[in-house]
Parts: structure tokens; C-alpha cells; sequence
DNA sequence: ATGACTGGTGTGACCAGA
């Protein structure tokens, strides 16, 4: 089962580009993140007619999440973060598929920092510890997939020294994560690739991309029963360089059949 | 330190992203 998390910074933007990727790599689940369209304009006829169910929760203009299942549908087990009613931002969806509880995650950015927005996002970072807490131990595969916004060490940036002050990489946001990590949560490409460069994103600025001037921050975290069944792990950095992409890339696990 | 690039919104000296 490969399961994808791809930020594509407007599923309409992006629609011609994930269908080709789609088709050319046929995953089983999908987790999108920053949609940018409102819940009634989500192009499920278009994902249908690809072969795939899915769930999303829409927003106008910013964030939004979905899931996509090829050949069944989602189940969903929850919308939106729990603990704070007054957080409307659509910016996690959660489903069963196939024995495998998916959580589909989109982080806040942070910047700038410190400030409103770096309290926003330790703020969530905080209720999505908490709900990660409640997955952790289920004797079923979970995979928290997401744009976490989060580059975890030194490794996972083309130059750490220039990154210290960035909601991305500040010590807060990196011992967050750390806290998250303690769980008992595996790091799904680092786990498979401990000592490679691997990036998930490269800014539209300065060629980035063409510099290979890139950040990993979007994750895929495995509970014990996940980590038992883990056999790949890789990102589809070629997409990045096709014509009007997304500035990340889809990053990718196989779990083994049972 | 700044701006460069892209998308949404809607025509803003706009905002947000990372």
C-alpha cells in the first residue's frame, strides 16, 4: 500500500499536474494539503474519473485537506483538530482505509516569528501532541501524514545557519517536535534513509529547486504496528521541476500487504 | 536586510506561503 502526502498549493492550480502524477504512479492513499477552495468547488469529478474516492475539508482561499483512496472510499474518523472551537482553519481530516487509520495534517506556518502567527502554530502543534497521544498505542497501523511545516534537524536543511530564526526551525517548534516524536512515532524516511539529503520542498525564489536549495517538511510518522509493515520510502522529487508546480513534491511510503 | 516567485482575490501601497 503506498500511501502519499503532497502539499499542491490550489488543487485547481495543480489539477493538470496531479492527475499526469496520479496516473503515472498509482498510489493507494493520498493526503493533500493547502487545497485553497472553498468545501463546493473540490474537482471530485475529476478525482473520481482518475479512480479515486476522497474526503476534504475546503476553505476559501487558504488550507484545506483531503484524502484520496484509489478504488474505495474514505471513511472518515474526524474533521478538523479537537480542542479549540473557535479554530475554524481546515487544516486536518483523518479516515480509515484498508486497516490503516490515516490523519492528513497541515501544520501552520509560524513566520513571522516570534509573534501571533509562531503562537498559532505552537498553539495547534500542542492540540495535535495531545491528539496524537490518543493514536499512538492502537494495535493498527497509524501514518500521520502531513506538511508539518517542521524541519527537524540540521540534516534536513541546505543551510541550517540561515534558517535558526524561522518559525521552520526554531528551537521551540524543533523540540515540539521532539516532544511529538517521544510517542514512540518513526520518521518514516529518516528511518529507511538515515543518512541521505532528502528535501520535500523548494521555494519558487532564487531557483531553489535548481540549486537543490530545499527543506524537508512534510512527514510521514508511523506507530509501532505502521513501522512493522514499512518496506519503502522516497520522494518524487522529479515533479517539482515539471511545468507549474507546486513548490513541494509527494513523499511517499509502502506498507507491505498483511 | 531585502526581494525574488506563485496563487487567491478581485483591481489593493492587497495577503499568504516557507
Amino acid at each position: 500500500m503506498r500511501i502519499v502526502t503532497y502539499n499542491v498549493n490550489s488543487i485547481h492550480a495543480r489539477l493538470p499536474n496531479l492527475l499526469r502524477w496520479l496516473d503515472e504512479t498509482r498510489p493507494d492513499v493520498v493526503c493533500l494539503q493547502e487545497l485553497k477552495t472553498p468545501q463546493d468547488k473540490f474537482p471530485i469529478d475529476a478525482l473520481r474519473e482518475a479512480g479515486f474516492g476522497a474526503i476534504w475539508h475546503g476553505q476559501k482561499s487558504w488550507n484545506g485537506v483531503a484524502i484520496l483512496a484509489r478504488g474505495c472510499e474514505p471513511v472518515e474518523t474526524q474533521r478538523g483538530l479537537p480542542g479549540d472551537p473557535e479554530d475554524l482553519q481546515s487544516r486536518y481530516i483523518e479516515a480509515e482505509i484498508g486497516g490503516v487509520l490515516i490523519a492528513c495534517l497541515y501544520l501552520p506556518n509560524g513566520n513571522p516569528a516570534p509573534g501571533p502567527k509562531f503562537d498559532f502554530k505552537l498553539s495547534w502543534f500542542e492540540r495535535f501532541i495531545a491528539h496524537a497521544q490518543s493514536l499512538i498505542d492502537r494495535a493498527t497501523p497509524v501514518v500521520l501524514a502531513g506538511d508539518y511545516n517542521v524541519i527537524p534537524t540540521g540534516k534536513d536543511v541546505y543551510k541550517p545557519e540561515r534558517w535558526v530564526d524561522d518559525a521552520l526551525f526554531r528551537e521551540e517548534t524543533r523540540t515540539a517536535f521532539e516532544r511529538l516524536m517521544a510517542q514512540g512515532w518513526t520518521d518514516a524516511l529518516r528511518k529507511l534513509h538515515p543518512n541521505e539529503t532528502i528535501y520535500t520542498f523548494w521555494d519558487y525564489f532564487r531557483n531553489a529547486y535548481g540549486r537543490d536549495a530545499g527543506l524537508r517538511i512534510d512527514h510521514l510518522l508511523l506507530n509501532a504496528p505502521a513501522l512493522m509493515r514499512l518496506e519503502r520510502a522516497a520522494v518524487d522529487r522529479h515533479v517539482r521541476g515539471w511545468e507549474k508546480a507546486s513548490d513541494h513534491a509527494p513523499t511517499w511510503i509502502e506498507l507491505s500487504d498483511t
